[in-house]
DNA sequence: CTATGTGAAATACTTCACAGCG
DNA sequence: CGCTGTGAAGTATTTCACATAG
């Protein structure tokens, strides 16, 4: 039943919902998210009506696997680093504010969230109740800038930096694209 | 003895090792795995000498590790999607090749390696061996080309895209990033 | 007193086997 | 037949307890 997995089905149904799927096998589902159909089908073991004999309807699925696993509130996220890697992803995100360590920077792009230097994020992220970052730059001041996000409450890390963080994973989830390594 | 932790781990080391560390306990490296000290230690049990009492030093358990997970050859990888983020993205990889399924973008950009429309994606992934893709483009796109990629021969997927890939993750490794969901 | 190493107990996860429904 | 649901068996992983070295 590990919750990583879940999340992954979730996503996965939302997708075929999106597309209009109606049926859907356990042995479909175990290939995409990479088990068996006897995983897939413990997973979901007592936690709906399903019917043995046919597969599973996509929409009535969905409603188990966001009963079984919450759908993450959207959370206040914030993004560093305003390289050509940033600029990309803040097409895509919804952004409440932007820090970058080069001042020349803050002043040249253009974004529809405020931006500030990087040795505001302490008070920044606590005055906003920041709960998410995404990180977008060199290896170096990704160590140090995570570092200061975690001072300033930050629960969440998304690191688009070619370097592993070293911050408590107890505390704080962390997702690596790991990169280039 | 999860795989994961392992290859987080020998990241881990080589970060300390780049910065000079020299000594580090069980306790700090659960703190950054995510994990507890005791599942550290396990991890690491009957893999070399390391004495009780001192710590760990880090060059030697770097080697540990290093026979422990094998540090995984260099993949042959293409670059798919040449909009902003694939053009960020394009700075920090090595890539062989580049695809993009509008023609005017593939003369329009200037990159250091071939570029082709996708439809030429499978001819060119076998011709060239290509083993790994990075994904850098809308959700609808991604899953097509997500498939072709398969049928060219690859091997690993690392998607940037904000779209979770259906594809048979116990025949290729895929890196989902799932962004803003 | 703090650190690692390691067998043993406890727990989590997966696979097997089979009952029962389309 | 092929599919789901589920208890039982089998594995894998984590936690505990303690011996031992700095």
């Amino acid at each position: 039943m590990t919750r990583h997995r879940l999340v992954l089905l979730r996503q996965i149904l939302a997708g075929l919902e999106a597309q209009g799927w109606h049926r859907v096998t356990s042995r479909d589902l175990a290939r995409w998210a990479g088990t068996t159909p006897d995983t897939i089908r413990k997973d979901l073991s007592g936690s709906g009506p399903g019917a043995p004999g046919a597969a599973y309807e996509v929409q009535e699925l969905k409603q188990r696997l966001n009963q079984l696993c919450p759908v993450p509130p959207a959370r206040k996220t914030v993004l560093v680093g305003l390289g050509e890697l940033g600029l990309a992803l803040a097409e895509n995100w919804a952004f409440l504010a932007g820090f970058d360590g080069r001042p020349n920077r803050l002043e040249t792009v253009e974004l529809p969230f405020p931006l500030f230097p990087t040795t505001e994020i302490v008070p920044v992220c606590l005055r906003m109740g920041i709960e998410t970052a995404v990180l977008a730059l060199g290896p170096l001041e990704a160590q140090k800038v995570a570092e200061r996000l975690i001072q300033g409450g930050v629960k969440e890390l998304i690191n688009y930096s070619p370097a592993v963080l070293r911050v408590d994973r107890n505390r704080v989830a962390v997702s690596e694209f790991g990169g280039c390594e």
